[in-house]
DNA sequence: TGAAAATTTCCGAACGATCGGTAGGTTTTT
DNA sequence: AAAAACCTACCGATCGTTCGGAAATTTTCA
């Protein structure tokens, strides 16, 4: 689904990669949209217990935001950049599941915004609409998934220090 | 397509969009991924036309990434945001086809850099690294057909302005 | 401990629907 | 009258999904 999108991809396809036939992966799923929504469900858990919970416990809010981007990246490198790709496919579920999806997207928006609100009343912050700044910051990071590989040459802990800096430096005084 | 994806959408839908049937839609293409194709290239000439050749008229370095920034969005909203979300679709053409895409998403992509290396002899720009800079931007803007509505409540000219600043904001000294 | 029972996992075969694509003919425009 | 645009009808293939039953595994109880 990653490489060939929801649509191009089939119940077959999938069966045969896990090495069963479609009859035998259907005992564990009850349809293709629920099998993309369990995907997306138990990416979003991953994203909240491995980004966000160990980056709110980060008391200085600059920190903080610095630790959300390499947290995140780190994460794309490990589990393979997949999910972030997988996360505009869900316009294939029913509506009610989308909403559930984009909920969990919101608390990740809200945590960035919240600690840019803590680093304009210290002062630190440039003149800026806030919540566009947060957006920017969070489609920096899940773009990297989209053209990212490792054959560009450019090592991973390069591209952290790179995308920390870029977004810091965006919305930072000085 | 924009809406459901390549592989989602079928023939029989976009005659019946266009006001046709199948068999009268492929008088006028050779096949799907012939369609796709031409749209693909139809959008990269647009963005040449009305992005890469009026920018370059631009002298100053960074007056010029400004340029580019509030062209790009003022095209992106002219023609209704498709063509960006339409761009990673390329996956599903031939790989002859897919480079000859690509090729034409790097000449946009080396107008950033030369910009941003012309920035840098004039003092004016951060220590960073240059071509991740330039996707970071190219991302950003992309990025805004993903999750731009006008039923956000952020108007356009606002958007413009605000992603214009990010950008510089991220790669300019002070 | 070990065979029987219950449960979970998986498959072969088939379903109606729809897929991309085509052949041949009709209508419309030039 | 030539050419372009378009349609009806159909092709084989594949789609998501279902069903009845076969293996394989776990649970139960003598």
């Amino acid at each position: 689904m990653v490489q060939k999108g929801y649509g191009a991809t089939s119940i077959s396809d999938i069966a045969k990669e896990v090495g069963m036939t479609k009859a035998g992966l259907y005992h564990h799923i009850t349809g293709k949209q629920d099998m993309l929504f369990r995907i997306l469900i138990h990416a979003m858990d991953g994203v909240e217990r491995d980004v966000i919970e160990p980056a709110k416990k980060v008391e200085d809010p600059e920190e903080r935001l610095r630790e959300i981007i390499r947290l995140h990246l780190r994460r794309l490198f490990e589990k393979g950049l997949e999910f972030a790709l997988l996360f505009p496919e869900r316009r294939h579920l029913e509506p009610a599941q989308q909403e559930a999806v984009v909920q969990r997207g919101r608390i990740y928006l809200s945590l960035i915004c919240e600690s840019m609100r803590e680093l304009a009343d210290q002062g630190k912050l440039r003149d800026l609409d806030i919540n566009i700044a947060a957006v920017h910051i969070l489609q920096t990071i899940t773009g990297i998934a989209r053209w990212y590989t490792k054959d560009t040459g450019i090592s991973e802990d390069h591209l952290v220090v790179q995308t920390v800096n870029f977004g810091l430096s965006a919305i930072l005084k000085r």
